[in-house]
DNA sequence: CTGCATCCATGCGGATACTG
DNA sequence: CAGTATCCGCATGGATGCAG
């Protein structure tokens, strides 16, 4: 606890960073999120995931599986498939990511509020 | 656990993804994590952060104020003094953040030796 | 000391069109 | 079906200079 900021600053920063930065890209939860239903293909992701373009989430597939928290299949046959799943490493982002999230909404009420108060009197 | 991916889609995802952007974004978990040492003026912050730049730290500071994590409180001095510190609601952000860094540090090898792995085969 | 204003390079992500 | 290629707008963030 006490040393918690040893793990942020130190050497493990640049570790943090490019972890971190794969999290927060727009996409990258949600997928995972929805992987964890079990393996997909891809136009089955993108019907699940509203919104995403399929630019996106083909890089973001790509980043995912490069990182080794996805895995993708593609079956030699016509029309091709294709389907992805998550790999144990992938599976054990999850809980923490959710954790993250559950603090997200548990707190943006709180958050959306201070906001709002925020700018009205800076207005 | 079974209805885990209905917090991150449904009607909470804008809130995780305004949580996230603010979390994720260069320097606001070093920042967070470096105040849970206690009040600390903006020198000071500048001094324990390595790298980054005033404007990046006023911007960032201003971001957490007005989200209600980190308190800005300024003395009419001559030369002025302004401290910063965690509210309670920033504190209580430290524990998911910090089970996400955890998390990086103990994926970071594993995930690295996918990337370059995965790299090589793509050359 | 504190921190805003300006300029600028870079990269993310959207829209669209095209291939195997 | 499952992508890749291209163009383009916008936000992030660094460097520098100036102000209260």
């Amino acid at each position: 606890m006490t040393d918690s900021l040893c793990i942020v600053h130190g050497e493990s920063g640049p570790m943090i960073r490019s972890v971190l930065d794969r999290i927060c890209d727009k996409w990258t939860l949600l997928i995972v999120s929805t992987l964890q239903r079990g393996r997909m293909r891809f136009t089955e992701l993108q019907r699940n995931i509203p919104g995403v373009s399929q630019r996106m989430l083909s890089l973001t597939l790509r980043h995912l599986e490069r990182d080794g928290l996805v895995v993708r299949t593609a079956y030699a046959e016509v029309p091709p498939r294709v389907e992805y799943a998550l790999t144990d490493t992938g599976a054990t982002l999850i809980e923490p990511a959710l954790a993250l999230a559950s603090w997200a909404v548990t707190n943006g009420p709180t958050i959306e509020a201070s906001r709002s108060s925020f700018d009205s009197r800076s207005s």
